[in-house]
DNA sequence: AGTGCGATTGACT
DNA sequence: GTCAATCGCACTA
């Protein structure tokens, strides 16, 4: 997923992105949403790939991830960090800054700039009209992993995947070397 | 019914 | 670099 971007047609006008960083959160993986099985909160990572999942933690932020398995299985693909495109006076608005680096690093911080919410959650990113996900824009530059930030369950396992050296990575440059 | 904690952020030193 | 805020959900009793 990396390289290609994220597109929302808002009432206020066309916001998008550059994903550049991303984490994988696969079957039997105890620090998935999933791991517990189905339930009313993580029913959408258990869709087809290409839906949106949204959820929220620390009751701080919400996050979106892509749904990534055949429906029934729940495995998902969190956007953590993009690169802004279009919309930008739209993200600097609703984020309350001007600062490229701090509009849409961190997974938090990007739901905010696309101006998302809950209710798109289960929203098929594939066909959607208001918010999909689009072509790469450019080439992608060579892809760096690391283990993934934040969780402390299978916490050794390498599942974050970025665009090395694209300074809207988030992330300790421990991790980005 | 009560409790603990998480896929984070922003403010502050 | 450190640290508290904050709330829905899963787990225990």
């Amino acid at each position: 997923m990396i390289g290609k971007t994220l597109v929302h047609e808002t009432s206020a006008g066309v916001i998008s992105g550059r994903i550049v960083e991303t984490e994988a959160y696969v079957t039997g993986d105890a620090a998935g949403h999933a791991y517990r099985g189905l339930s009313r909160r993580n029913q959408s990572l258990f869709l087809k790939r290409g839906h949106a999942y949204i959820c929220f933690v620390y009751g701080a932020a919400h996050l979106l991830n892509v749904s990534s398995d055949e429906a029934g299985v729940g495995a998902g693909v969190l956007i953590r960090a993009l690169e802004p495109l279009e919309g930008i006076e739209l993200m600097e608005s609703v984020r309350g800054t001007s600062r490229p680096l701090d509009l849409a690093r961190g997974p938090g911080r990007l739901f905010s700039a696309m101006w998302l919410d809950e209710s798109q959650d289960g929203f098929d990113l594939c066909t959607g009209k208001t918010l999909w996900l689009g072509e790469a824009v450019r080439e992608v530059g060579p892809i760096g992993v690391s283990t993934r930030i934040g969780i402390t369950k299978d916490a050794d396992r390498l599942l974050r995947f970025y665009e090395k050296s694209n300074k809207f990575v988030s992330g300790p440059r421990k991790l980005n070397s």
